[in-house]
Formats: C-alpha cells, sequence, structure tokens
DNA sequence: TTGACTTGTGCAACCGCTTGCACTATGGAT
DNA sequence: ATCCATAGTGCAAGCGGTTGCACAAGTCAA
C-alpha cells in the first residue's frame, strides 16, 4: 500500500536500519549512502508512518491540549483558543502534533485517556482540572498548566498573566490621571483569575474598597452601576472586570449624563475586538493570549525534555490607555 | 513497563489474541472468558495502546482539522475555533481523536503530513485550502471543507452557512419594517463570504444598490457611512458586513444626530458578545457555528466510513430581532 | 606488522496490537 | 452412529518502524 522504509532501502540497495538511522541522524552514516537514502526517498514520495514511529521509540510527538468547555461561548474558551493558536504554532516548530480534547463534558477520563492510551508527551491543561486525585494519576508526568490553579498553586506548574499586577496598573493609572475614589465593577467571584483582580484593586486601592460584583452580564453591570452613580458621592472611576461590565458601565453613563473621561473614568480588563471602537475607546488591561500559549508551550518543552522541575511562570499585562480614562482637565 | 495485552492475557489464563477481541467486540467469546478478562483488565488497570492498535489494524482513530490563522486575531480563527469545541465534541462521542494543526505558516505540507505520515482518518480544511494542486494529492481520502470553497464548489465536499440566503432576509426584513433605501456597508471583496452575502442583498434588493465597501476596519466603516449619511438622499438602511462595520455606523449616526432605529435601521451578520448591549442592540444575521462545526464532523465521518459521496450542505442563518431594526413608527 | 579504535552497516528482536487460518469441542440433523 | 455447522480459542505473521549488538573495513600509533 504506502512506501515503506523496507522499499526506500531496497531502491537505496541498503538495509532498512541504515534508512531509519538517516532519517533520525543520530549515527554516522557515510555521505554517499545518505545521499543514495535520500535520492530513493524523493523518488518514492516516501513519508515515514509516525504511528509505527512512536510505537518503536516510545516516544509520540503529541502533546495534549485540554479544554474545559462547559459552556461553549463562555470566555474562557476564547481566551483558551487564542493561545491555542499560539501553542500549536510552537508545537509544529518543535515537530510536535496537537491533540484537543474537552475535559468537560467526559466523565474526568481525558487526562488519563491522552496519557496511557495516546502516549502523549505532555499535557497542557485548564486550571478547573488541578485537584488532588488527578495530580495523583499525573505524578511526574510533564504538563503544565494554563491559568492559575486554584488549589496546589506552589506544587504545580503553571503559566499566567499577572491578574494581579494588572488590577493594580489599572488602579495606580486612573489615581494618576486624578481619579479619587476609584470602584471596582463586575466579576462572578467564584472564578479564581476574578479574585486574584479584586484583590490587586484592593492591594493598590488600599483604604476606599468598593466593589460592585456582579452576575457577569452586561445589563447586570448596567445596573449596579446605574444605582452606584445615583448615589450623592459617588466613584470617579471603575476598573472593571471585563468588556461587558464596562459597556454596561458606559451605558449608565449615558443614561446619567456623566461624561467619560471628564466624570467618570473606565479601566477595563481584556482586550475584546469593539473595546477600540467603543465611544469612547476603552483603556484596556490587555492579555497577550499569544505569549500565554507559546510560554506555556515552551515551558512544556522544558519539562518533556526534563530539563526543568516544576516551575510557575507569571507573565505580565499590558496596559493599553484609549479615551476612557484620560481625564482631559484636572 | 506500561501493562500490556499480553499482561491481561496471561491473567486471565488465555491468548493475547482473545483479549484483542473482547476489546474489540468483533468476535464471539464466551462469556464467561469474556468476564474474566474484564475482571483481568479491570485489576492492572489496563489501558490499550492507540498507537499499536492503529498501527495494526490500519486506522488512526484520528481526525485532522487544519487551520488556516496567518492573522492570529482575525474573525475566521474566531470563527473557525467556535466550530471546533463542536467538532472536537462530535469526535469524543465517536471516539475519535482530534488533532489540529495550522496550515498557514507551514509551507503548504501540512494536509500531505497530516495524511501520510500521522495517518490521520480523515480532514477538516479551511476553504483556503482548496485549490487544484491540493486536491490533487488528497484525491479521494475523506476530508470536508468547512466554509464554502471560491473554486472546485461542485466538485468538493463542503458545510457552510448560507450568507446569500443571510443577506436576503435581512433585506426583506428591513424592507418590512418600512425601510425602502437599504444599502450594504462594510466587507473586504476578497473574502469568499463577502461576496456572497453581497450577491444576497443584491438579489433582495433589486434594482437599487448602494454598496459601500470598506478595509473591513470600524474607522473606515465610520468614515463611509458619515459621508453616505451626509448626503442629502441618504439610505435609510443598511445591512452590515459584520459587527465592526455596523458600529462604526452606529457612531456615524450618533455624530450625524440620525437616531436608530427611526431614522436608521440596521441588521448586520455575526453575533459578538456586545451586539446586544450596543445602544440600540444589534440585530442580526446569526451564524450557528456550533452546528457548522457539528454538521462538518459528521459529515465527515459519514465519508469516512464511505456511506455518502461528495457532498454539500448548507445551513440557514437565523435573524435575531433586536431594536436595530424596529422603527416604531412607520 | 600488530593491536586498539573508530566508522559504517547489517541482523534480528521488539514496540503492542490485529487478524487470517487452523483446530477442537459441541450440538443438531440425518 | 455419522457428518456438518458453528462457536470459541490459539498460533503466528504481520503493521512500519527503532535499536542493541555484531562485524568488516579503515585509521593510526607503536
Amino acid at each position: 500500500m504506502a512506501v515503506t522504509i523496507h522499499d526506500v532501502a531496497r531502491l537505496a540497495g541498503v538495509n532498512s536500519s541504515t534508512v531509519s538511522r538517516v532519517i533520525n541522524g543520530k549515527a554516522t552514516i557515510s555521505p554517499d549512502t545518505k545521499e543514495r537514502v535520500y535520492a530513493a526517498m524523493r523518488e518514492l514520495d516516501y513519508h515515514p508512518n509516525s504511528l509505527a514511529r512512536s510505537l518503536a521509540s516510545g516516544l509520540s510527538g503529541a502533546i495534549g491540549v485540554v479544554v474545559d468547555a462547559r459552556d461553549a461561548e463562555a470566555f474562557s474558551n476564547v481566551f483558551f483558543s487564542r493561545s491555542l493558536f499560539a501553542i500549536e504554532h510552537a508545537a509544529q516548530v518543535r515537530g510536535y502534533q496537537v491533540i484537543i480534547a474537552n475535559g468537560a463534558q467526559s466523565r474526568g477520563g481525558t487526562v488519563e485517556n491522552l496519557m496511557k492510551e495516546h502516549k502523549v508527551d505532555g499535557l497542557i491543561l485548564p486550571p478547573t482540572t488541578v485537584k488532588p486525585a488527578l495530580m495523583e494519576t499525573i505524578g511526574d508526568f510533564p504538563y503544565v498548566v494554563l491559568g492559575t490553579p486554584d488549589t496546589l498553586r506552589s506544587e504545580t506548574c503553571w503559566v499566567d498573566n499577572n491578574n494581579e499586577q494588572g488590577a493594580e496598573m489599572a488602579v495606580q493609572h486612573l489615581s494618576k490621571m486624578g481619579y479619587c475614589q476609584i470602584a471596582y465593577l463586575g466579576g462572578y467571584q467564584k472564578r479564581g483569575f476574578t479574585r486574584r483582580r479584586v484583590r490587586g484593586y484592593k492591594n493598590a486601592n488600599q483604604g476606599c474598597e468598593i466593589i460592585f460584583p456582579t452576575d457577569g452580564t452586561s445589563e447586570n453591570a448596567f445596573a449596579a452601576a446605574l444605582e452606584a452613580l445615583k448615589k450623592e458621592n459617588h466613584p470617579d472611576a471603575f476598573v472593571c472586570n471585563d468588556n461587558l461590565a464596562a459597556y454596561g458601565l458606559l451605558k449608565a453613563c449615558r443614561e446619567l449624563h456623566l461624561s467619560v473621561p471628564q466624570e467618570i473614568g473606565i479601566v477595563a480588563f481584556d482586550n475584546y475586538p469593539l473595546a477600540e471602537y467603543m465611544d469612547p475607546p476603552l483603556t484596556i488591561v490587555d492579555i497577550d493570549t499569544a505569549m500565554l500559549g507559546e510560554q506555556s508551550a515552551q515551558l512544556l518543552f522544558r519539562r518533556i525534555e526534563n530539563r526543568v522541575g516544576i516551575q510557575q511562570i507569571m507573565l505580565s499585562t499590558n496596559l493599553v490607555i484609549r479615551a476612557s480614562s484620560e481625564r482631559k482637565a484636572k
């Protein structure tokens, strides 16, 4: 059927093991033989069967990327899938294949399946999967968590963006722009990253914490903001947990005829495609999802090659300053 | 190292071929033996090595999903990656593994690599890869294009949403709402789906075509809309190629104090997360990316199992009516 | 010239599983 | 009692590579 290493060997007049060595380049082969083998491979359009290769060598040359997509449209997926491209790219460069699997709907066997049946060389996992039981079965198999796990933080290997620092930056920026009553709007407190953002906000905003948690929807943020802004001594700036919250806030400001950024300053997390087209354009704590993916893949490769131990990488976030926080008159 | 089929066989007191047959269930095995084998598998925590399985059986149990992510943030990717989850889900249900690969940065070998080296059983491809040369190497290997290819439309196997019908629906809806000068805004004409949307627009809007192509950015749409709306006899409704164009248009309306939907009606393609929070909320031609992914995977499985020939599936789009097109007074 | 290495290649076992073929019981049908 | 299906299982040859070991030929110092 398909061309095998033996066909190539026959044509080149050598043994198949020689062809194998030429392909893998980890033995000294005479230039002459090498050339004949290459010629034969070209002539026959030979493609090594990676299945057979993996089986014999014990290395699959694949990594598994587990996603946790309970709710298909949740932001976390967009977030994860954006990183996915970067992961794929890094993998391709290193000659690795990327297998994706959804850990949410299957009954927990995803990771085991990937490790034991598919023999991937390493795994990239979402923070939600980090539970003692799983870590038990993982043992010292190479993996990297993309995001900060809620538990076992210091014993696991992960890469995340620094949400805490992002929130601090946002507060500092707002206060530098002259806003003095900075509130935090939005965020579902069960999410680890939200809690970290809120913590950063608190750190930088010592003494005057005003937090309006929401259910994550824009309407809810609108309602919360509306109520907050109607009060006498209302905040003059908000750090928003995401773009949806910011949008609700913008709407509330419009409704109350409060001008942004003159009267109300806004900084929001995450750079949605429309953020820069809002009115006014939103100042954003941007998360470099591509870098996140890239770094997690690189760390995983280092772990696979056993060059590093358990390690955590915290990437800093970027403040993209746009009109929503640029008070003109101080 | 790992538990093999032989270990199980030994423990169960049978030959390894019997264990194999129990696993695959395609031979008659006595209930007694079967039970002993299952017990042994459980006791040893046996996981079949899928690599060896694929090699021996000639079926990899994997499908390859090729993405074309030149520009990491382009909409097409978001679009594709949303479908990806649905594809993964369908694959998981059928026991298939999903391998993703980016076809853009590699020098064209992605598909060959997946087919010949990784022995995937089928492929899901982006429309951009459909070129005569590739179709040549693909031959009658099972594949499905996710989107409508620009060439070889009737000879290839694809699944797409009906952009043409979507645009027609948009026009009909606007005209039913009492708008009579309906224009088309936005769209990069090189993109096949844009051309199809424009064609649908033209079909439904016979005789009075007003088209404002843009470079795809919101600013450009803003400028184009502003200019168009300043004219005496300007359009009173727009079908927008995407949410960004709609956003530019909304901004232009605000600038010119034209009320939406009273004076200007808007329908836009694609349901961005913020679309329903815009002011006013946008009426949308929604594309069911999950269904698109699901259908393409299902079609691929049918092809893999050789149950159907070349086939095209056109999914209809949904109109999500919101305030931006609901003129109150006629 | 000899002995000790190095270099280049072949041999054959093995990776873990599948599957065609052969063989033994077993249960009717005749 | 004889013959024939048929169910249930084992044997062994692959699937397409990798790799430890063996060995011939060549290099070089003594």
